[in-house]
DNA sequence: TCATTAGTTCCGAATTTTAGAACCATGAAA
DNA sequence: TTTCATGGTTCTAAAATTCGGAACTAATGA
């Protein structure tokens, strides 16, 4: 297994963040992390959204979001640690993923 | 041609919004509309980010961006004209859009 | 009526996404 | 030390989506 790329903020792009977060599965995931308390593994999403994912299909999510620059993920032990880079993307990216993190939270909760 | 179809805002969603913008050439016509003094018609947008695009594919993005709910799009004469519906959605998503927006201009000036 | 302009629709080709199968890496048990 | 189980990755073919040329439609003006 090849160590993990992460881009350095300065080249994460607002474009590069919108198509991470085109797929709604995407962006459950990175919303559901953003909000938990800890980090979280990948296998904690097997079931997403009323369905169970094949973990192929998993693993491509969890590197688009990270190839996005969106989440951090570290090995630990035989499972990744996922984690969203939030804090650090607040500089480049000021209010626009809370933004998104609270009009998703307001509609879901309209339902 | 069919009359064009506007979704009614409470079927507005941000997941599809996000997938509307997850495209550079609709995001760009967007901003573009949004930061715009007028409406515009889609032709106007023939070239856009440093290429020309067919009309066919053109009039597909126009399609996308309409039934996602972020543009209204009023048939004048022979042309269509699109503007945004940004204060209609100002409500249902908050800063959402306007950080999107707010976002890509920093970004882009840094280049 | 005919020509022109702006945009849509159709449909095959190109691209992207999905997910099963095989695989790799780590840690723990024997 | 093997050996096994677990969590995730890679490979790859099929499914789904997007792209774009050609033909078409709708409105207008000469």
């Amino acid at each position: 297994m090849r160590t993990l790329y992460h881009p350095p903020v300065e080249e994460i792009t607002v474009e590069g963040i919108l198509h991470a977060f085109s797929d709604p599965v995407r962006l459950e995931i990175y919303i559901n992390l953003a909000v938990a308390e800890c980090a979280k593994n990948c296998s904690a999403f097997a079931t997403i959204q009323k369905r169970t994912l094949p973990k192929s299909t998993l693993s491509q999510h969890f590197r688009v979001l990270r190839e996005a620059g969106l989440i951090r993920s570290e090995r630990k032990g035989v499972e990744l640690i996922n984690s969203t880079r939030c804090a650090e993307l607040k500089e480049r990216f000021g209010a626009m993923i809370l933004a998104i993190i609270e009009a998703y939270a307001k509609q879901q909760q309209a339902v």
